[in-house]
DNA sequence: GCAAATATAATAGTAATACTATCATTTATG
DNA sequence: CATAAATGATAGTATTACTATTATATTTGC
């Protein structure tokens, strides 16, 4: 179990930072305003003079911890990541059937977890929401090779293959399951942003979680045999 | 008949640009190269003055015809978009099977065209890859809903409830058609991505497009009554 | 408690970007 | 051929994404 816990242990791939931000008072106040300041402005807004004034800092000292603001939201999605695989392994480790794992795995990637019931930390939900809304911008880039070659995307691979495992055991002879795992995770994303911005895309209904059960109903009709 | 030919006369939203660019050399010209050039660089590289150099003309002509690079990829993309329709009307019109229908309108959907015997003119692949790798990035932006109101996405929308339309022949039951047809849209594009660049959240496979057959696969089956 | 190391702040500077403005020149049109 | 319209050439601004330098705190090791 001590090996299990180290591997938990919310520690960023160190690729993304140049000085660990949880190293220092400084470092926790450039990620944590980042949040809610990324959040705020949208990426394509959001900048390192911009946040240094937020934290009343400045901008060659936040580059003293991010060698650009990519690095850093990619931080951030990787923090984000970190709690999601934490949470996949704990909240499935005692459950026996797979379709019940299965089912408790769907709500962990496609909900917005409760701040009060569900998240691991304080950040858990702002981060959720990054994650959801900008996370794509920097993932569907040129510079992707090199950031895959630099472990960026472990987290994110790791998670898949967990659920990916779950559904082999359900149905072994299912031929895409890395794809229905990974459309699930950033389809959510999207249609929740739809869901907010044009809903007109989407089947939403005031009060109830169209997204997650849209992917419940979905990924079990796809895994039925015949 | 004619009032529907003129409906699909390519014609983008004139929101989306200051001065049409298919009024003039110059504005072919702009309009052919920047998608070579986004294609090439990513959109984040991608400047006007680059744009000028290759077309020997200068930023301040560009300006003239679009507001932004962000207007000039939307103008791309919607291009793009009105070659769906395009295709999704005519070469679903005379189908009377409505699966028949439907597989036809994700293989539109979900595949890149055959440059030769499928797309209806020579951007329509080009604009495919651009709107493949880069579309998500503008629509996931702070500005979404100005752009919204100023109807961009018209034709999005247009394609989605044409073939949510279909859907619902096939199973006015479903609950969920607006989402899962978007999610198809997007999700296709990212999963081809996703094949190219972090295979192992994909199941690619050497001479298989097994992006379409995998949401061909989904589809119907999400679609079949228990 | 003090020196040395380290972290941060303050400031300055550069090249590129995303524009706007002005004016001269070319090209199309009536 | 005159006039308008389109384009080119040039310049300029504010912001961005950094890098570099030096001064001032703050921590730590002895």
């Amino acid at each position: 179990m001590k090996s299990f816990f180290s591997h938990f242990k919310i520690q960023v791939n160190s690729s993304l930072y140049l000085k660990d931000p949880h190293s220092s008072e400084l470092g926790e106040r450039i990620i944590y305003k980042s949040i809610n300041l990324i959040d705020e402005l949208g990426f394509e807004h959001f900048t390192f003079k911009k946040l240094a004034i937020e934290i009343n800092s400045t901008e060659a000292s936040i580059y003293r911890y991010f060698e650009s603001k990519q690095k850093l939201l990619f931080y951030l999605i990787n923090w984000y990541w970190c709690c999601v695989e934490y949470r996949l392994v704990f909240e499935t480790a005692n459950i026996s059937d797979p379709r019940a794992r299965l089912t408790k795995a769907i709500h962990i990637l496609s909900s917005i977890p409760d701040g009060d019931s569900e998240a691991i930390n304080s950040v858990e939900v702002p981060l959720k929401k990054l994650a959801m809304n900008e996370s794509i911008k920097v993932m569907m880039t040129k510079e992707v090779d090199a950031e895959n070659k630099e472990g960026v995307f472990s987290v994110y691979k790791s998670i898949v293959k967990r659920v990916v495992e779950i559904i082999k055991e359900i149905n072994p002879k299912y031929p895409y399951p890395n794809m229905l795992v990974s459309s699930l995770i950033e389809g959510s994303n999207q249609q929740r942003f739809f869901e907010a911005h044009l809903p007109g895309l989407t089947n939403f209904k005031e009060g109830q979680d169209q997204v997650e059960q849209f992917y419940m109903d979905l990924v079990f009709k796809v895994l039925m045999n015949e």
